[in-house]
Order: structure tokens, then C-alpha cells, then sequence
DNA sequence: GGCTTTCCCATGGTATCCCATTGTATCCCG
DNA sequence: CGGGATACAATGGGATACCATGGGAAAGCC
């Protein structure tokens, strides 16, 4: 399960989005219906998406890994701490897919992207992203030049 | 079985609250006419929502790791000892649903929310919230700047 | 008898189902 | 290896079902 490459899907006026085979090939065998969307939690206008299962699996490592292992009673209970498996599950929303791989995007999503006719799906190994294409146009010409220098530092520190 | 999103719903002039699709589809299929509604241990002015199996799940986590193999004796016969399920369990509620999902709000949710015209529910994994809208608003935006801040902290202290 | 609660029906909007179209990739066959 | 035949991906659109909500009427409850 690794999401791959960057497709421009179009965004109908019916509020439709289609998840491309590309991606829904990636989806568990048991769980093809259905994925989740939500909210970036430091990115405005990024919208994820997972699996149900890489998304409840992501929940789980956080919980663990924020409060540790007697942490679940607490959670359950105590309403006044912060809790970031919490903060995401609220941003997030279950999404069925129709036979064909279409989806009606939520209007919160939609807003958040600021998305007009056309939504761009990148994959991001364990997750893929959904972007304003255009926005999307830049951030990879930045990340391009960041790319660019990690290389170039690899080699500097390399196994030498 | 994961409560996600969060949905702004009416209080009607009779006092009707929908519980909304997404939210009785996470309910256990053979329980899906009634639900627990039960003040919030340590923040006022929030409610807390689950089905009948979490809550009971969660106070029988409750005796056992508070109390000790030996705690259900102990509770059933100790007056005197304070017992923090049977504290939850008289702050709470079991909802009946009409066929179409929604319910009466009891009044003293209603004035624990200060809710007038509209009520938050709020995904929180394993259980949801209700809150009044104006007041979600503000705890959201504080969580936010907690959220960044606990991704900035993932990102420092690595894996190493 | 007033008051609240439950049941039922009505409605607007959205999402879902189903069918159709186009283009491309794959397959088969000689 | 060409040339069509076939399958599937991506999109459009009409018809239908369901969600969220309002409100009337019946059924309790002091």
C-alpha cells in the first residue's frame, strides 16, 4: 500500500469527485467502499486522505505515542486535556465511494481548498493529498528546490 | 466504529435534536434505537455522547483499573468510598431515538450546553460531544495552535 | 384542561443510483 | 505487426432516495 503520482481530477457541478483507480487500487481488499478525508493539521488548504484502516492506525501511534500506554482511560475520561487523536478524528470525515469511485466532496473540503472546477490528487506514500491545482503548482516548484539541496547535502555527509 | 466529523444541528422550539447519519451509522447495528448521554467529568458546559456498549465498556474500564479486581465487591457494598462509575452513571442519560434519528433533548443538557437555537456534535474516535456552537468555536481555535505545536515537538524529537 | 411528549406527514436540498458517452489502453487474431 | 475488437477509466446528466427540518395531530400526564 504506497500512494503514487499526481492526477488532476475534475470537480463536477455536482459536487462530485472521482479517486482515481491509481489510488483506490490501493485501498485494503476488504474496504474498497470507503476512505476518509481530513483536515491538514498544520496546512490550511491541504486536505488529506487514507484508508479507514491507515487512518484509525495513525489515530492509535498518536495516542500512543502522546500519552503512553496508560493513556486510553484517561483519554476516555478526561475532556479538558488536549488530545491530538481527538483534534483530527474532528476534522475528519468518513467518505463512501459510488460503484464507479465517485465521491460528493463535503463543502468544508471544498472551501478549504478553495477548489473550483478541478481538485489535484497527489500520493504521498502512506497518505495522498488533496490540493487547489494551482497552489499545488507552487508548492512543488518549492519543494523542487528542496529536494535539490538534500541531495546535495546526501552527498557532502555520503557514506564516506 | 469511529466518530468522526463535526456537525452544527437545530434545537428546535419542542426541544428535538437530530443525531445525524454519520454519527448513528457508528452506533452497533442490534443498538441502534438508544444512545448515553452524560455530563462531562472535569469541563462544564459539555456533554458527552456514546452508544450504550462504549459507555458501559468504558465504566467497567473504569472499575477495573481504579479499583482493582477486588473493586466490584468492594463498590457494591461501600457507601462511603467514592466510586467514579457510579458518579458517571448519575450524570447520565439513555436516549431513545425516533424511527428518524432524532430525540429529545432533556432540559438539563440543555441548560449544561446553554443552547439555544443549535448544538455542536463534535467526533471525538470512540465517543462524541456536544457543545454550544459559539463556545466549540473558541475551544477549536485553541486546539489549533496546540495541534501545530505538538507537530512542531514530532518533528524535534524524531525517532532517534 | 392545559401542557408536554410522541407519532406522523410534508418539504427542500443534497447525495446516490443508474445509464450514457468518449477516449485510451489492452487484447486477440491472423 | 497491423487492425480492429474489447475493456476500463473518467466524465455528464436524469431520476430517485435519503437527510435534515418543520409542523400538525394524537396520546399521555399532572
Amino acid at each position: 500500500m504506497a500512494f503514487r503520482s499526481e492526477i488532476l481530477i475534475k470537480l463536477d457541478k455536482k459536487g462530485r469527485v472521482l479517486l482515481p483507480a491509481a489510488f483506490r487500487d490501493e485501498l485494503p481488499a476488504d474496504d474498497r467502499g470507503a476512505f476518509v478525508l481530513y483536515h491538514s493539521p498544520n496546512v490550511s488548504g491541504v486536505v488529506n486522505g487514507n484508508s479507514r484502516m491507515g487512518f484509525d492506525a495513525m489515530l492509535e501511534r498518536l495516542r500512543a505515542e502522546a500519552l503512553g500506554p496508560k493513556g486510553s482511560l484517561k483519554v476516555a475520561l478526561d475532556d479538558e486535556a488536549f488530545d491530538p487523536a481527538g483534534y483530527l478524528s474532528a476534522g475528519a470525515r468518513t467518505i463512501a465511494m459510488e460503484p464507479d469511485g465517485r465521491f460528493s466532496m463535503p463543502a468544508e473540503f471544498v472551501e478549504a481548498l478553495d477548489a473550483a472546477d478541478g481538485v489535484m490528487l497527489v500520493g504521498k506514500v502512506e497518505k495522498f493529498q488533496l490540493w487547489n491545482p494551482a497552489r499545488w503548482q507552487a508548492r512543488r516548484a518549492a519543494e523542487r528546490e528542496k529536494m535539490a539541496a538534500f541531495v546535495r547535502n546526501l552527498s557532502a555527509g555520503g557514506d564516506a
